[in-house]
DNA sequence: CAACTGTTCTAGTATTTCTATAACAGTTGT
DNA sequence: ACAACTGTTATAGAAATACTAGAACAGTTG
């Protein structure tokens, strides 16, 4: 399970990791009963602070896409279903932005905003 | 014209104004040739500050949707087509998303780190 | 010329993000 | 029981970002 961040990025890095997180589960990589890895590593892999990657599981446990308890570590629900059910759609309209010449930012809040 | 705001959201006013003006254009009620109030009028309205106003606009400028000169105003251009011809497809995603459950951050954090 | 536009500048406050360190408290496997 | 692993909580501070404030500048329009 490999968590990818981009430091130059302006997107706050704990927001990065739970995007990350997300990204993985609707592409079906992560299924319900998978164990992220433990802050501590992801922290030290990224070399950032415990605290930063705790943020970003703390986010993803909000939206109840996994289950936190200390000495188990974060695993993922069966809340990851519907993300995997629209994985295919999200590609496809990002496909279709993307040959449109929007950038993802643009696209991310068109979506946001389209949906409150 | 119309530009709403929540000021308790925990998304910045001027990503908020920026994202206001977007999806007008994606809804077609924006159109190219269209002038944006002024900033100063805006920031007037939203009792925020005309700075908070202008980044948002500048941002809007970056992504080419619209054109800004001293004395005219902010004008919306041709970018806004891929916009609009998106915006169907954006709905029935957003519909979707919401009848599974999830959250408008959720998605657009999905459909953003899907484009990269 | 007057009234409007965005642009630029300086400056300060408040909030958010990230780091750092430490201790605490469940869980798991030996 | 114990060691080694988890997340949780607390405190503190540094750095970056968001927002405000006021002023002056420079094109555009009627």
């Amino acid at each position: 399970m490999l968590i990818r961040v981009d430091p130059a990025s302006d997107v706050p890095i704990f927001a990065q990791v739970a995007a990350s997180v997300r990204a993985d589960a609707a592409a079906g990589r992560l299924r319900p009963g998978d164990r992220l890895p433990s802050a501590r590593e992801v922290a030290s892999s990224l070399e950032v602070n415990l605290h930063t990657v705790l943020r970003a599981y703390q986010e993803l446990r909000d939206e109840g896409l996994v289950d936190m308890r200390r000495g188990r570590g974060a695993v993922v629900t069966d809340a990851v279903e519907p993300l995997a059910q629209l994985h295919d759609d999200v590609i496809a309209l990002a496909q279709r932005a993307r040959a449109l010449g929007l950038s993802p930012d643009t696209l991310a809040s068109l979506v946001k905003e389209t949906f409150r």
